[in-house]
DNA sequence: TTGATAAATCGCGATATGTCTATAAAATCA
DNA sequence: TGATTTTATAGACATATCGCGATTTATCAA
């Protein structure tokens, strides 16, 4: 209930929900990965995500750690680098966790 | 894409969060409405929410002013009294709609 | 070891939000 | 009418968040 809390707090934010809209399909937003050869499996640089969200490298770190602490993504450094692919099942858990917080069950219908 | 702004702003906050919660069910949570002698069919009044969340009466009116702009609640307003409820589909379209954004559906996967 | 590059962290001013008191507005009651 | 009750709005101030540039840290390459 206090991870709500910090996730709905990531989400409030325009920039960070569209960055989780395109590590959906990293493909057809990003460019391929040249210099380390690496697939998006592993996740999206930081630099592709900042050029694309047009933010400063500071705001795109921090946003990126927001994520992370809200547990929608989940980072991975690989050389200089830092990856960031989403973590469905947590996002999952998320959307089901706010459903029971404020959608109505049949059992609370007085 | 803009209503869903102004509702995570609204619930990226736990007093809001809660009285969305109790409107749930306010039998369980607040005190009959012996003056009006109303059910709570058509809402709680303000006083009656105020007091549960101990919070100011004006930080109460501002809530449930957002909670409703955010289209959560549906006021009425009776003699000197304004009574809110839950509006149950707006509630269940928000989530879709936040699952729509946030969530991987099998044809964005890849 | 030195230099370069990617990312994280720090510190800041600007803006937004939280939450109060005071006041206004609406409705009721005497 | 005037006083009272309930809710809404305005104004103020503290705290939180936004998003930047500057600095630090991590890592690699030469």
């Amino acid at each position: 209930m206090d991870d709500i809390k910090l996730q709905l707090k990531a989400l409030n934010n325009d920039t960070r929900l569209k960055i989780l809209e395109w590590l959906k399909n990293p493909n057809s937003h990003f460019p391929p990965h040249y210099e380390s050869g690496l697939s998006f499996e592993v996740g999206v640089c930081v630099m592709f995500i900042q050029d694309k969200a047009g933010i400063s490298q500071s705001t795109t770190s921090q946003y990126m750690s927001l994520l992370h602490q809200a547990g929608f993504v989940i980072p991975t450094r690989i050389g200089k680098w830092t990856y960031y692919r989403r973590d469905e099942e947590k996002i999952a858990e998320f959307m089901e966790q706010l459903g029971g917080i404020i959608t109505l069950t049949e059992d609370e219908k007085s």
